[in-house]
DNA sequence: TGACCATATAATCAAACTCTTATATAATTC
DNA sequence: GAATTATATAAGAGTTTGATTATATGGTCA
């Protein structure tokens, strides 16, 4: 079955949202595994507002969803999201990112975080 | 050999300058055939200085190179940018986006253009 | 040379973006 | 219930974006 078609205004919209380092990072990550809400400020040594309102474009997108489990909060794609089958091509695009994305992690304290 | 790594900011940056309708659509026509700059004017319905303007950033990104013929100017994407191979996959990512091109394309007086 | 045409640049403005600090919310543990 | 913790929201400042109109550039053709 063919994919549904998406127009060129929504995919400019996703571009858009991962067209910034922190969410591309974020997503990126996701892509990888779940991820606490804490994994990002960590990682990427921002503050918690700032992450936390990235992770709301995220989730007015309908990209990410998120699960409950004590303190934290765990997030990852939303797979009924009509952009969760293009996310990994995306990132698959970018040459080396798997390195990136893993130097960055290894800094992190929970280093198995991504 | 591995392509060259790419830092996920270039990367973001690429995203972001993808991240919008009109120059996501110039790209996508780019990346079928050498375009004129009155294609897109024309396709988008878009004044010819705002064309021009968003010409300038994908040429700022090194994303596109030109070419002379009479009056005209013709565009296509750059080889020797460090993300042209990224562009057909990034593209073909989105579902059903040849078919918007080419209906977007068919109102175009010279229909041929992509 | 001079008129014409495609395209680029400048100046401007409103809207959107991204960060910061301060504060609110809501689940958890004691 | 009270203290604690992770996370969200609000408000505000500074920057960037993307359009518009007006003007400049530079090749082409007669």
């Amino acid at each position: 079955m063919e994919k549904t078609k998406m127009d060129i205004g929504e995919a400019a919209d996703l571009f858009k949202i991962m067209g910034d380092r922190s969410r591309l990072s974020m997503v990126a990550m996701m892509n990888r595994r779940e991820c606490c809400v804490c994994d990002f400020t960590e990682c990427f040594e921002m503050s918690q507002p700032a992450v936390s309102q990235h992770l709301k474009k995220l989730r007015g997108m309908g990209l990410i969803k998120e699960r409950r489990e004590g303190y934290w909060t765990y997030l990852s794609l939303n797979e009924e999201s009509p952009f969760y089958d293009m996310i990994p091509e995306l990132i698959a695009a970018i040459p080396g990112i798997e390195d990136h994305i893993s130097s960055m992690t290894a800094s992190c304290s929970r280093g198995d975080c991504c």
